[in-house]
Formats: structure tokens, C-alpha cells, sequence
DNA sequence: TCACAGTACTGCAGGATGCAGTAAAGTCAA
DNA sequence: TTGACTTTACTGCATCCTGCAGTACTGTGA
């Protein structure tokens, strides 16, 4: 039988594996904990990972008994890392987000104010609550406890991306709420003063980029 | 046969039929555009959520014929004004990020330092591409120019939120670049100065959430 | 008139998720 | 030591969702 296709998926697993072998189980917890906020896939497909990376010679699987009880463990191959080294040097797919507050914000006035808040204040509390996970991880790693310390330049860099974002979130929040906190009611506002000084602050901000690298 | 239940992206399609009548493939359009940095779904479902829709009630659709051409038109139903409404009421799911390019930069150890920089950038010419869209939209809604005027202020406090965050990676990436430069690999590097330099600021940074209204 | 872009969809293979289920081992308390 | 509960260690299945190819007709400019 063909195997399947290798996807993005595929590589995250191959990355942990590259790190050190992994029993199946280990492997989605490791997975659903350090890339939570990379590249967050279901458990399910997690344990699939691993059996289609075998497929293609990338990871080979060795059945142990621990106490008496049997689990999987997956290592990577010479062709696993020379995959994983190539798949690197490939353009990556753009960022993609997904925020069911903001879905009901665009669609607000089918609803009341205090709904809209409180979805809001759901988005900033899952926020504040995983703001608060990566600060503990992370302030903690200061003492040398980071599980692979050679690998700890690239955690450090990736949390402060993470906390910028849900500090963002949490702000914005406080922002939006501030502003409906002017609203009478969701629906048939239009250009209220509110609305037109937002707009006017978008119209100034475009500056910040131009300084920037950002060209396409 | 049992209808099939109803996802968030239904809701997303019922709200946008709440605006006015909309032709499957004009959904679509709207949907992919205006949709696109809430819930971004794929054409193919977009066209089969309206189906599933009628099927539960909260939409009719009606047969047009168009210079001689079929088009189906879809119509949101008072059940599916209530629908929305309750729906409005309920908790929404957590946000998700998706981003390849911080996949690549958790394993970066595995490639080189350009690609690991040509990811970001990458990232980062996305998101400034994205920021000129929204810039551009948004800038244009002071005159009245915007399709449906007494929705502007939902639009202007959504468009906050995408401008901040499309800043938020064009300047993290910028910083992150600054900080690779500084590496003479991506492996085995560990507590590098500015690895120390990045944890202790995450440290300090702490006291910017406890003044918000965060809690959960 | 002919190519090409836009409108307006459908079918299908296969990737991804959620949930339920299986089963054995560890842990704590009555 | 027995029983309840958690953790380890997965698998199967229905359903959801995506990508891609395909169909077919209309409008536009050269």
C-alpha cells in the first residue's frame, strides 16, 4: 500500500523526534504541551503521525514492556533528519488564526451588548490563563530546568512571541470594551463619533510599518 | 435523513445571511474576504453550509435565473434570526494560531540560520501584506464608502484588533531577526547571553496583565 | 471569433477531529 | 486487601473539513 502523504503534521512530530526518541503516548503529550501554541493538532492524530513516518523510513518503531506493559517507541533515521533539514529549507504556509469572539464580534448585532462583552472577556481570559502558563514556564528557566538546555535559545524566542500575543489579546479586550461600553446597542450604530476616531487612528497608524522590514 | 449539526462555521454562514440575501457563490466571496482573519473556511464548505442551513429551517433558498444562468439564493428564516441570537449567547471556543514559520523556528536547530530567517520573513510579509489590506479598507470607510454603513462600527473594532496583531508579528519578527544575529548556528547554543537577556525581560514583564481585567 | 477571466457550482479522495472504548498499571484510603 | 480513581497506552469509527479537479455557461477585450 502507498503511503500517506507527508504534511506539516508530519514534520512537527519528526521535530520532537529529532529532539529525542518518544514512546507514542509521551509523544502527544509533548505535543499537545509544547506546541499548544504553534501548531495545536488533536491528540488523535498524533499518535497517527508517528506510524506514517515509519512508512517512510524517517523514524523507526521499537515495541518495549514497561512493567509488564507494552507501549511504542519511535526514533528518528539519518533519512528522518535529512527530511526534516530539507523540509526546513521549503517556504512555510502563512499564519492562520481563528477566534470564534471575534466571528461574534463581525455579527454583534444579532445579539445584546452583554453577550458580546462577555465572549470578549472569554477570548481574554483564555488569554490571561495561557499568558500566565508560558510566564511560569519560562521565568523558570532561568535556573538551567529547561528539559533540553541546549535547545533553550529557541523556547526563550518563541515565548516572548507568545506572550506579545496574549498581552494583545488581553489589551484589546480592555479597548473594544471600553468603546462598547459607549454603545447604546449593538445593531444600526454605524459611523458613531466612537467609530470615526477609531478610523481616524487607523488612518494614522499606517507609519509603523514603513519603518519596518515587512516587504512581499 | 438527519440533518447534520450545526458548527461554528454555520453560524459564521447564518450571520452573514443575516446582512441580506446572499447567492452560494457570492457567500462565499464574502465569506473567504470578510471572514477571512476570524474564520477562515474553505470555499468548499462555505457553499455547503447555506444546504445544511435550509435543511434545519433557518434559511430558504430560492432558484434564480440570471441572463439565462442558475444561481441559488439563500434567505436567513426568523428561526435563524433566533438561532444566531441564541447562539450569540452561548461561550466561544478558544482562539487557535496556526503558524508554520514558529513551527520551524522550535526546530530551527535542524536547518540553517536562512532558512530559519527566511521563515520568519516570510511570516512577517504575510502579515504586513494582510496589515496593507485591512489598512486599506478601513482608511477608505471615513467617507461613508462602507457596503453596509450601519455596520461600520463592528467592522472599524474588528480592524483594530487585525491591524495590532499583523503589527505585533512584523515587529516581533524584526526583533527575533535581531536576536539570530547575534547566533553563530541554531544548535546546541543553550543560555546564550541574549537567551538570558530575553528570559530576564520575560521576568519583568510580568506586571503587565495584573492591572488588566483578565481574570477567568 | 477566439482566448481568457469570471460566475456558479459539484464530486471525490483523503486529511483531521472528537468521542467512545479497551485494558493494564499505579495510587490512595477505608 | 479491596475498591475507586487516575494515569498510561493506545485503537476504531463517524463525521467534519480541505484541496483539487471537473463542468458549464457568460462576459470581455483584441
Amino acid at each position: 500500500m502507498v503511503p500517506s502523504r507527508l504534511t506539516t503534521s508530519s514534520f512537527a512530530v519528526l521535530g520532537l523526534l529529532a529532539i529525542r526518541p518518544w514512546a507514542g503516548y509521551e509523544l502527544t503529550q509533548q505535543a499537545t504541551r509544547s506546541l499548544r501554541f504553534a501548531w495545536p493538532k488533536s491528540e488523535r492524530l498524533l499518535y497517527a503521525e508517528p506510524k506514517k513516518l515509519v512508512e517512510h523510513g524517517l523514524v523507526t518503531a521499537q515495541q518495549e514492556s514497561v512493567g509488564g506493559r507494552n507501549r511504542t517507541v519511535y526514533t528518528i533515521t539519518d533519512e528522518g533528519r535529512d527530511a526534516l533539514t530539507t523540509w526546513l529549507a521549503t517556504t512555510p504556509q502563512p499564519p492562520v488564526l481563528e477566534a470564534e469572539a471575534l466571528l461574534r464580534l463581525l455579527f454583534a448585532e444579532n445579539g445584546s451588548i452583554d453577550d458580546l462583552v462577555a465572549a470578549l472577556e472569554d477570548m481574554a481570559s483564555d488569554a490571561a490563563d495561557q499568558y500566565e502558563q508560558v510566564y511560569a514556564i519560562n521565568a523558570g528557566y532561568l535556573d538551567g530546568s529547561h528539559p533540553f538546555p541546549e535547545r533553550v535559545h529557541l523556547s526563550a524566542l518563541f515565548a516572548t512571541f507568545q506572550l506579545e500575543l496574549f498581552e494583545l489579546i488581553v489589551k484589546w479586550v480592555d479597548f473594544a470594551k471600553a468603546e462598547i461600553a459607549t454603545w447604546p446597542a449593538t445593531d444600526g450604530l454605524g459611523m458613531t463619533a466612537g467609530t470615526e476616531a477609531i478610523l481616524e487612528s487607523i488612518k494614522q497608524r499606517r507609519s509603523v510599518l514603513e519603518s519596518s522590514s515587512g516587504g512581499g
